[in-house]
DNA sequence: ATATATACTGAGTCAAGATCATTATTCCCG
DNA sequence: CGGGAATAATGATCTTGACTCAGTATATAT
């Protein structure tokens, strides 16, 4: 009896902080964070400014608990989807698409919350790290797995791996978003995944034993865009 | 005479500007930016809060102005330093080695000033963007060269490529900041590029029999000789 | 020397995050 | 039930810091 209505309680309180949490989400996805108001998110979540600091300490710490929960979506669908992959390099390209599309979704939103400003060990204690942490424990354990079944050169250390990858994505990102032209996300991915592959430079390694003919073919599709829209823009 | 006055009274604002820049780049570096005072550039610049708002309009146009500064130097420093160098492969190493090191020191302080938060057209139209641009040329130069000395694949867009080098870039040297121990910079930028350039995959290299590569040169020449003038045309 | 223009000042305004004394609600038990 | 203790919620108030502006000082021109 008592075990009820304390459960009842508690998910009221528990749905209250959900009802903040979600109108904290919309007010700092329309506004950003600096110019989303609390005055707007209690109001949004139908209650007083005040009450919005008895479940959460801070502005920051809203921001974070809007993060846990895009992190917690994000980590579960990135370890769900690689599951099914056959090898090394499907599992690469579906975390690459998926974080694109993420992030390039919520990054406006959350890039404040997750870009470390403090310092070393500081920042190791930070929630902010082991969500992230979490998240990129699913890619380390792709490469980790490539390394095992030779997929993946054994002589690189992840971490340079890792901030490649995802330092590469991010920067795509925000090209792609600020891009006025819609840029084909399969053939950014594509390239992307082409470089960290069989690298950028024109050495003899870069040709497969088709003796080149999908570069060549590559180069002709470009030769042709870029001719096209030469055309159009000086005629 | 009427000259020489106007001269030494324009001196002295200019001064009195520098002064402000100089004392809010050393705050920002201190506090970051959210926690820099206004009050306290001012009493170390020697001036009182309002007369900042004589020289800038607001606390990120300062920001702004040390951003300039310091991409200037970053900008200047770059060109100059791959002058002198042989192949593609060597003013890489060198850019990526002066940026690790530049951002390494100044982004904790300048990544909110220079990461865009706005979309599209509306970025373009910023002085960060101006700023962005005008440093990566130094780089977007080495790649488009590279190409043409056949040092560079010919099939990558650019930017693919300059986000794959620069966000990689920004990740490994926020992981070289946040790690105890101290990394070695000279090992980290060796395994970054021999990614770029060689793949990270283990795939066994397969040399190109040189079967049609004259005709690939031939058609990548093509190609950026009509690259070439459409950047002109529409720049 | 005086008038005009230019530069500077810092007290005051305002917006928004955070606090806390007060009020409302829920729960427990006689 | 009913009253009181615990818990939850409120919004007026406080605080901080970016920004303004009416007033003052300094420089320039005639």
């Amino acid at each position: 009896m008592a075990e009820a209505r304390t459960r009842t309680r508690r998910q009221r309180v528990e749905q209250k902080e959900q009802a903040i949490i979600a109108a904290a989400r919309e007010v700092f996805q329309e506004h950003g964070f600096d110019r989303a108001k609390i005055a707007e998110i209690a109001k949004l979540a139908g209650v007083a400014e005040g009450t919005v600091y008895l479940y959460f300490e801070n502005k920051n710490a809203l921001l974070l608990a809007v993060a846990a929960e895009f992190y917690d979506r994000l980590t579960r669908d990135a370890a769900e989807g690689i599951s099914d992959l056959p090898d090394t390099m499907a599992k690469l390209t579906f975390l690459a698409r998926h974080h694109i599309e993420r992030v390039a979704a919520e990054w406006p939103m959350l890039g404040m919350a997750m870009t470390p400003a403090k310092v070393s060990d500081e920042y190791r204690q930070t929630e902010e790290y082991q969500l992230n942490r979490t998240y990129v424990e699913v890619f380390d354990q792709v490469i980790r797995d490539g390394v095992n079944r030779a997929e993946i050169r054994a002589d690189l250390p992840l971490s340079v791996i890792r901030d490649l990858f995802y330092g590469g994505l991010e920067y795509g990102a925000r090209t792609m978003r600020l891009r006025p032209t819609k840029t084909d996300i399969d053939e950014t991915i594509a390239n992307f995944m082409l470089i960290l592959t069989a690298g950028m430079f024109a050495y003899p390694a870069q040709a497969d034993a088709s003796g080149g003919a999908d570069e060549m073919k590559a180069v002709v599709s470009r030769l042709e865009k870029v001719a096209a829209r030469l055309e159009t823009t000086t005629a």
